[in-house]
DNA sequence: GATAGTTACCCACAACTACCCACAACGTAA
DNA sequence: TTACGTTGTGGGTAGTTGTGGGTAACTATC
C-alpha cells in the first residue's frame, strides 16, 4: 500500500517522432516498476484521446469483466468488440517510450505534440489543442451533476 | 495465470490469398507457442464472421459445453449442428497462415481483404466491409442495455 | 493406372518493427 | 564550477513479419 500502487497524477508534455513513439513520465516508470509490470494496453478513450492502462489493471478489472460476459447475447458481443478491438499491449523500450498505434493516434487526432495527463488508475494521452477546444464545449455541461460530484469528493 | 495465456486483443488486416490462406498476427502466435498451441478450430460465427478459437480454448470450454447438452431437445440438436459442423481443426504455416474452408469464406463474404479482431478469448475474421455495414445497423441496438455493460465495465 | 484438382510445404523478397546507440538538456551534488 | 547521472528525442540496423508464388505429395475420378 505504498504511495506507488500505479496512481498516476499530474501532465506532462511531450512530443511524438516520426515513428509514433511517445515517452511516458519517468515518474509513472518508477511507480510501474515497483509492480514489475513494464506494460500498458492503450486503446480508444471515451473522449478524444488514448488510454493507457497499466497491464495488471486492465487485466484484473476490464478482461475479467469481459470474458465473464456470454457471446450468446448480441449486446455483449458488440461491447467486447468495441473494448477490445481498438486495444494494444505494449511496452517501453530502454528510453521509456511506447509505440501508439495508427488508429488511436488518428482517434485522439495527435501529429507532433501530446500531453499525458495521470487519472487516478489509467493514463490519458491528447493532443493539447483538442482537449482545449474540448473543454470549451465541456463548459455546456451540466453544471448541477459537475457540482454533486465535487460536493462528495472533494475534502 | 501468466500474460501468455491467450488474451487476443487488436484488430489487424490482412489479404486473403488465391489459396484462402489469412495470416494470423504474430502477436496471437506468440501467445500460443506459449502453450505450444499450434493449431486453431474455425467455425461460423454468430455475427457474419468466422471464429477462431485455439484448440486447447475449444477442447476446454466449447466441446464440454456441447457434450453436456442434452439430444432430447430439438433446440440443442440444431445448436449443436451448427456449431460442429462448420468446424474444421487447422494449424498454421511456417509463415503463419491459417487456410480457410470454402464455407466459411462464404459465410464471412470474404474476398481479397480481412479483418481480424481479438475478441479475448478467440479471434473473429471479418470481410472489412461487412463489419461497417453491420456496425451501422448495430447502432440500433439496445442503447440501454449496451450503457449499463459500459457503466459496469470501464474505469 | 493415368490424369486433373487440391493440399501441404518450401523459398524469396519487400516492408516494417524492435532493439540499440548517440546526444542534448536538465538537475543534483561535491 | 565541474562532474555525473537522469531524462527526453532522434536515428541506424538487424531481425521479424506479411505476401506472393513454386514444387512436390496427396486425393479423387474415370
Amino acid at each position: 500500500m505504498s504511495i506507488s500502487e500505479n496512481t498516476f497524477t499530474g501532465e506532462f508534455a511531450y512530443t511524438i517522432d516520426a515513428k509514433g513513439r511517445v515517452n511516458i513520465p519517468a515518474k509513472f516508470r518508477q511507480s510501474l516498476s515497483a509492480d514489475s509490470d513494464q506494460t500498458f494496453v492503450i486503446t480508444k478513450g471515451l473522449d478524444p484521446c488514448i488510454y493507457a492502462y497499466p497491464l495488471s489493471v486492465w487485466q484484473s478489472q476490464i478482461e475479467g469483466a469481459l470474458r465473464s460476459l456470454s457471446s450468446i447475447n448480441a449486446v455483449n458481443r458488440q461491447f467486447i468488440r468495441d473494448m477490445v478491438r481498438y486495444a494494444s499491449t505494449v511496452s517501453f523500450d530502454k528510453q521509456g517510450r511506447i509505440p501508439l498505434t495508427q488508429i488511436l493516434i488518428q482517434h485522439a487526432d495527435l501529429s507532433h505534440d501530446a500531453l499525458i495527463i495521470g487519472m487516478v488508475n489509467k493514463i490519458e494521452i491528447w493532443n493539447p489543442q483538442i482537449l482545449l477546444t474540448f473543454e470549451e464545449q465541456a463548459k455546456t455541461i451540466e453544471q448541477t451533476d459537475y457540482n454533486e460530484l465535487a460536493e462528495k469528493i472533494i475534502i
